[in-house]
DNA sequence: CGCAACATTGAACGGTATCAAGTATGGTGG
DNA sequence: CCACCATACTTGATACCGTTCAATGTTGCG
């Protein structure tokens, strides 16, 4: 896949052909890889090109809490770029592709081309999105409607990275990421996922999810698509 | 208070005046008003004077999960800026003065300095931050140590504002505040609060915080101040 | 085949919510 | 100055959601 075609989510075409441009040479990771760990400096912008990764903290007691998902096309760790220092790890999921930005290029497109900044924000504003809307999950949600909101989450973000026909997806997290993303126990999120197949809500096993009642589904959770891929405004004043 | 001293957390002298120069005039707003609702269309950054203000997202059954806290010098909804569209309301808790910059105004300025482009990108990334480290503690501490952590983050950000001497602080939230911030019940919030007081960690009544010891409190809620007033960098390449 | 990772199930415990009173505290009008 | 009211805070009893521990089943893979 080509990867400014997978940068025009936020990008225009132009501005998606000059970031590609100026990307360097692609790397893969085995799954279970680190490509950052909590404290690195980080000295480029890692897109995603294959695969699905995730952004976590390891808390005391060997517990940790996942912060962020990453599909394909997704810009991981942007507020690591900008304060040149993660406060996060990010592990592969499955294996996967990632394309770096080097510093010094992107620096240099930001200050000369103000729409390059404008993207960077629209960047920004997106992760702020989903991550505000985890935020109110985790405090406000049950766990059956964590679940449910979360795969109905994953489920669009797959569709909008073109990863999945119809209600079909390829589902790489295992009960224990799941339970690391919602901050449940994984005992828990398997009843709670059966308590979603009892519902006939879902059909979920070795890898795939099915949704088989999407209205249902969005009901139960409480899930409201609009934040997510909101193509963002800040087009630009002149 | 100069609105440009306020904006030097982040911006520099030079950047701060700039900013205050085209911000419009100053708002003032009763305790309990609305500034902004959830859908508002959002036409100018809005900079929190004085006072207290925080974010919160309305949720089914009238319960409400706040998601961002607002002391002086504060950039407030950026995203919502940059999105053009606010996902959250925003009330003032105490009294409050806003200092609006005009979209008009300010998307000029960012065009045309790539340094304001950086200023908000900074702005952004700090926010950010607190947001992460809400969602981990959402889904990974007690009750206990999410209070003792907030007191924690308030405190410090007060005193970063310079509202603050020594370990004293006014604290405008009431209990029932605190549980729509932390997503708990009032009654046991007050019940935590009391915990608190009792291991001697804290004096809280009539708007005062004061911690009285405050490396037990830091200790008890896992605590790292890194993550805020952290002076961002990127401070471009030329 | 045998191992390792993942998924499932049950029982007991504990943290938090909920419901229902009751107690300061501060502000307002008479 | 007092009676009144609204708001905030405190307290106890009970129920439920989710955790923990421990064991068993299942799947895929070298």
């Amino acid at each position: 896949m080509d990867l400014s075609v997978l940068l025009r989510r936020f990008a225009t075409a132009d501005q998606a052909d000059r970031l590609a441009g100026v990307a360097g040479p692609i790397r893969s990771c085995p799954k279970g890889d680190c490509l950052i760990r909590e404290g690195d400096r980080i000295s480029a912008l890692s897109i995603l090109v294959e695969g699905v990764a995730h952004a976590y903290r390891a808390m005391p007691g060997g517990v940790q809490q996942t912060l962020a998902l990453f599909v394909p096309g997704d810009v991981m760790d942007a507020k690591g770029y900008i304060c040149e220092r993660s406060s996060v790890s990010i592990r592969a999921a499955t294996p996967i592709r990632v394309a770096p930005i080097p510093r010094l290029r992107l620096d240099e497109l930001i200050d000369t081309r103000p729409s390059m900044a404008r993207w960077l924000l629209a960047v920004m504003a997106s992760d702020s999105a989903v991550l505000e809307e985890w935020a109110v999950g985790m405090g406000r949600r049950s766990a059956y409607q964590k679940l449910g909101h979360l795969l109905c989450e994953i489920s669009a973000r797959m569709r909008g990275a073109d990863l999945a026909n119809d209600e079909v997806c390829a589902f790489p997290l295992t009960q224990a990421d799941l339970a690391d993303v919602l901050g449940l126990s994984v005992v828990h999120v398997n009843r709670m996922l059966q308590q979603l197949r009892g519902d006939g809500l879902i059909e979920l096993r070795q890898g795939r999810l099915k949704v088989l009642d999407r209205r249902g589904l969005v009901g139960a959770a409480d899930f409201d698509p609009g934040y997510l891929g909101a193509r963002v405004g800040i087009q630009g004043s002149r």
